[in-house]
DNA sequence: TATCCGTGGCC
DNA sequence: TGGCCAAGGAT
């Protein structure tokens, strides 16, 4: 149990070096703001942190930029089409999450009359919005004084107070923990600022402990070896799996199909594509597999990391027709997640 | 509860 | 270069 001085201490100590070391970001109202009385649109925070989940700030960034322009308000997003709305997020990852932005965002519109809902659950029921969303939203666009733990927290937490236990097993010990800190004074800035802590000071690697509002109170720093905080299990070796992609073209076009809407790129447009396996595949076995009988060339191959497997993917190229296929101009893949973007530009450079 | 689900930058 | 890492959620 955190005595409640040293809650005080840290909770002021955190607060202050917020309101000198905020990151200035594009979805963020600043602390000088704040006090004035201002507060994030509930709409542009909701998206931000979908955007941030699992992602960085650099990669998220430019997504939220041109969604916010191209669909200001939570009813613009909520009428366009899932198409459009897919191919935005295309590059980002994670698809799952543009198909549940866009059923929240129609939820919203359609029956909260455009309001997102003012409590931590009344969020938490909607599409994509899990315990940290729904706590983040809470916080940043409400000040409520909610628990806000993610991948940050979790790893200064675990520092401050010197967690041994390894994560995941860890995680609600160190929620706990955090909960411990959270307050009625400042509830969006704290959020913020002990997720810009961990991001810029307390980093995984190489934490800047001399720059830390919290290092006299740091038990892992007093251990000597912060950066050594969260442990962490053993991780499983990432299997390797083989396919092969088919590039046909018409002149211009370019053959693409619309994916399963669930799974491994959900709903997304694709390149035609063999089973991915185990096994590597023949020129014969590729042909056999081919999506129209055409005469197929083998134009390279190109490797791609998932999260839970790696893949190699061969790419065979021909001028044909196949039923079925949605033809696109070679400006429209950049609709294509990134595997497949990779694919289609190294198979349509190399001519034979 | 464990597994599935992307991507790009970094060292 | 391969593993690690990032503002997690759904099933």
């Amino acid at each position: 149990m955190t005595p409640e001085s040293l809650r005080q201490s840290l909770r002021t100590r955190l607060l202050a070096w917020y309101d000198q070391n905020a990151r200035d970001l594009p979805w963020r109202v600043g602390p000088a703001a704040r006090r004035d009385g201002m507060r994030a649109d509930p709409y542009r925070v909701w998206l931000s942190e979908v955007m941030l989940q699992q992602t960085t700030v650099p990669h998220a960034a430019p997504y939220f930029l041109k969604f916010t322009q191209r669909w200001p308000t939570v009813f613009d997003l909520a009428r366009e089409d899932d198409a459009e709305v897919m191919a935005a997020w295309a590059g980002l990852g994670y698809y799952a999450r543009a198909r549940n932005l866009l059923a929240c965002a129609r939820a919203v519109a359609g029956q909260h009359g455009g309001a997102f809902p003012d409590t931590e659950a009344g969020l938490r029921e909607l599409p994509g919005l899990g315990p940290y969303t729904a706590a983040a939203v809470g916080a940043i666009a409400l000040d409520l004084p909610t628990n806000v733990v993610d991948g940050n927290v979790e790893r200064v937490m675990a520092r401050l107070f010197a967690v041994e236990t390894p994560l995941p097993d860890a995680k609600p010990a160190l929620k706990a923990l955090a909960g411990e800190l959270v307050g009625e004074d400042r509830p969006g800035d704290w959020a913020q600022a002990l997720m810009d802590l961990g991001a810029t000071v307390c980093r995984p690697k190489a934490p800047l402990c001399d720059r830390c509002p919290l290092a006299a109170a740091c038990a892992a720093l007093a251990g000597g070896a912060p950066e050594t905080y969260p442990r962490k299990a053993a991780k499983v070796a990432r299997p390797h799996r083989n396919g092969v992609a088919y590039i046909l073209t018409q002149g211009d076009q370019v053959a693409l199909v619309r994916r399963p809407p669930k799974g491994l790129l959900g709903g997304m447009l694709a390149l035609p594509t063999s089973d991915w396996r185990t096994n590597g595949w023949s020129d014969a076995e590729a042909m056999a597999a081919a999506p129209a009988s055409a005469d197929w060339r083998s134009v390279g191959e190109v490797d791609h990391v998932f999260t839970h497997f790696s893949l190699t993917l061969r790419l065979l190229r021909a001028e044909g027709e196949a039923e079925g296929m949605i033809w696109t101009q070679r400006s429209g893949l950049d609709a294509l997640p990134s595997v497949f973007l990779k694919a289609a530009r190294v198979g349509l450079a190399n001519l034979l």
